[in-house]
DNA sequence: GTCTATAGCGGGATAGAC
DNA sequence: GTCTATCCCGCTATAGAC
């Protein structure tokens, strides 16, 4: 039902609702705050949303299909080292965090707020994500340039990559690129160079 | 205020409230569901806390100052080498958060829920006990240990560990103390080993 | 597709008896 | 320190006119 009806007006109110939730929160975030936002009342709503559910898993769905068609675009433009493909991926990820600063947020930080129906619906997104960063990780083990065990490497990673968004600043000097340099050279001991001598 | 008042009846009380704002999010919990919890009527509530958001500020000044005392007592108990101290830095900060899994979880999570006067009062006591967790990164960085900007590895680091409150399986085969070691095993080149020959 | 008006509910918090 | 009773408010969602 949400894959289809996607008319222009609906996703524009989906782009407004997810900057709403990513300022207040979803449980705070009124229907009434919606409308507004929107520049209608909040009664009319309910002609594009069956119900506030309905618009968080609209946000949601977004959100995680949007990260998940610039990331593969993004692993698309390189085949090259294990390292350029990791670095991408982290970039396309905190890109999408705090760049955007919309959607994806509401992904990862309102997941829990989805009823189960909804969670059932998206849940093969989110993995489908997850599998991508798993063979990233993957490819980067192989080669050498990082090491540890496959699961809790990408759960850190992508741990610290979610975590920015509590303290990122975007007036800062840094650029979300930067951080995803800064967090490979973290993890990857002799950065852009010859692999370790111990495979894992 | 907060600080004075320190029944035990009050300090039972924010621990179960602790517990359902884990559970429910603070904003989903109700007064009457937490007067539940505690075996009285929802009225009885406001004889032990002016209001809801002292509610919060309880359980979020117990979570940090326990995260607090409890880093600082795994830190005298290591005085060794700068790896010794980060892993136990890692180890203290993940038992509290998913052994406990109560107030410390509420106090990462629920810290913006707080209204100003309150995160004015508590924000030193965050403030000190990321102080410590930089004064460790700092030691491992000056001995060689990892490498990489000192901000951006403790809040790389910091949320890598908070993050698995979310994916966390108590029920599953690894111990907190597992994930802190595989932790610093992906950051540190050669875990317990001779340090680099590129110090920063 | 948007409006007004409002139903219906559950929330936080208070008052005063015990 | 806990109870009962209740106020008042704001929330989600609906109904029907335009």
């Amino acid at each position: 039902m949400n894959v289809v009806n996607e008319s222009p007006r609906r996703k524009e109110l989906t782009r407004l609702a997810a900057q709403l939730f990513v300022q207040e929160g979803f449980d705070r975030t009124t229907v009434r705050m919606l409308a507004q936002e929107m520049g209608i009342k909040s009664g009319s709503l309910f002609h594009h949303f069956r119900d506030k559910q309905e618009i968080l898993a609209a946000v949601i769905e977004e959100g995680t299909q949007n990260a998940l068609s610039i990331a593969r675009q993004a692993l698309e433009g390189c085949e090259d080292s294990a390292e350029a493909r990791l670095h991408a991926m982290a970039r396309a990820h905190l890109e999408t965090l705090l760049t955007d600063r919309n959607a994806h947020v509401v992904a990862l930080y309102e997941w829990r707020r989805l009823d189960a129906e909804a969670r059932d619906h998206l849940s093969h997104l989110r993995d489908a994500y997850e599998a991508l960063w798993e063979r990233v990780i993957d490819e980067a083990l192989e080669a050498g340039l990082i090491r540890g065990d496959r699961f809790l490497v990408s759960r850190f990673v992508m741990g610290a990559l979610n975590w920015t968004v509590r303290w990122y600043d975007p007036e800062g000097p840094r650029k979300p690129e930067d951080l995803a340099h800064e967090l490979i050279a973290m993890i990857a001991p002799a950065s852009s160079d010859a692999p370790l001598s111990t495979k894992v």
